[in-house]
DNA sequence: CGAGAGCCGTATCATCGTGTACGGTTATTG
DNA sequence: CAATAACCGTACACGATGATACGGCTCTCG
């Protein structure tokens, strides 16, 4: 098989999976039910992905690498830090309460093994949370890089995820993440000195 | 059955089945496993809780009718506003960030009815919250009450619960928790004027 | 082209969980 | 005390799941 046909179906499966994991949970998906929707063999499935754990371990690192890499091309701009925490933070926010990472987080809350939750820190926060540090060290050599990242993490996203997660808080409109953003951010401001009035 | 002796039975019913959701996840933890560790008989559960779900709501709602009592207790005081945050915060982290809280989140987000993320955030942040803006409103009556008590939250609380259901934050210690509330209520009093550095 | 690898659709097996039922024991009530 | 309700321990039927296996088809490679 040609690697970008798996490449091809690899992602069909995903995409099944996702379907199926938002319509009965994590406990409710198994790997016969995505192998019939996605119309591939359980064979292999077991296959590919050994089990199913190995499925969804995968679908994680595929999330956070394509989330990952999107938020670090916004923090990788050359443009001063305000305007980079601007076009990040509603970036970083659609991205953590969005569909995906939700279902993904469902999952590993679920998971015994705890192999999931893993995955997704490392791929996640402690991966993106350094580079914030570091953008605002540059900015504010004076204060606590990381005290201030770990700030501007708890303005931004605050504990929206977890009630994302248990159902307490539908997936954000547009607008709703732009007001979120915008008091988030002017709190930061003035707490940091970072960011505000300035256009 | 005497009311009190039924009682203690279903504390006992839902100590095992605690320990089963920390040793096995919500998937792992069935009706029968908790009967055998309780040394209650399965048609008992079945009678007494429904079924499964029927079981953990009635857990979720126990633990949010307990930690509520203890928080509107912290919040009733008649003291200042600074004051009650003070004494409010390291409980409410406590709480949330607890064994018990992490279990139940863990379920709720697990479980695909939605029932128990409803229980939780009725009995929870939408009973407390409330609380907090009212009591801000009091102190600073010219700014917006639920934008202050909103922004308590997100210092406090952050995006800890998430990590800590994932699985990439331990429980914390009492020091950490003091530590956490320190940096919280330091931020919150420089941005609204409430506490800070009055005893 | 033929051989072999890979995959699909289906079948099979063992195990587990859900939920009900039953005989016997214990607790409660009149 | 006797009758009844409640509960325990155990059994049972059923369906679902995880994982493996197989025949046949399709694709790839030499």
């Amino acid at each position: 098989m040609e690697g970008g046909r798996r490449a091809e179906r690899e992602r069909a499966i995903e995409a099944a999976a996702y379907e199926i994991l938002a319509e009965r949970g994590y406990g409710g998906t198994s790997m016969l039910l995505v192998a019939q929707r996605a119309r591939a063999s359980n064979e292999t499935m077991y296959r590919w992905y050994g089990d199913k754990n190995g499925l969804f371990a995968a679908m994680v690192r595929r999330n956070a690498q394509a989330a990952g890499e999107r938020l670090e091309a916004a923090l990788g701009s050359s443009r001063g830090a305000g305007a980079i925490l601007r076009d990040v933070a509603p970036v970083l926010l659609g991205l953590v309460l969005g569909e995906r990472a939700v279902a993904l987080n469902r999952a590993a809350a679920a998971d015994p093994t705890g192999d999931l939750g893993r995955i997704i820190a490392e791929g996640g926060r402690r991966r993106i949370v350094p580079l914030i540090a570091e953008l605002l060290r540059r900015e504010r050599p004076d204060i606590d890089g990381e005290a201030l990242a770990e700030l501007f993490i708890a303005l931004v996203i605050g504990d929206q995820q977890i009630r994302r997660i248990v159902g307490d808080l539908g997936p954000p409109d547009d607008a709703a993440i732009a007001r979120r953003v915008a008091w988030a951010l002017d709190a930061f401001a003035r707490l940091s000195g970072i960011g505000g009035d300035r256009p």
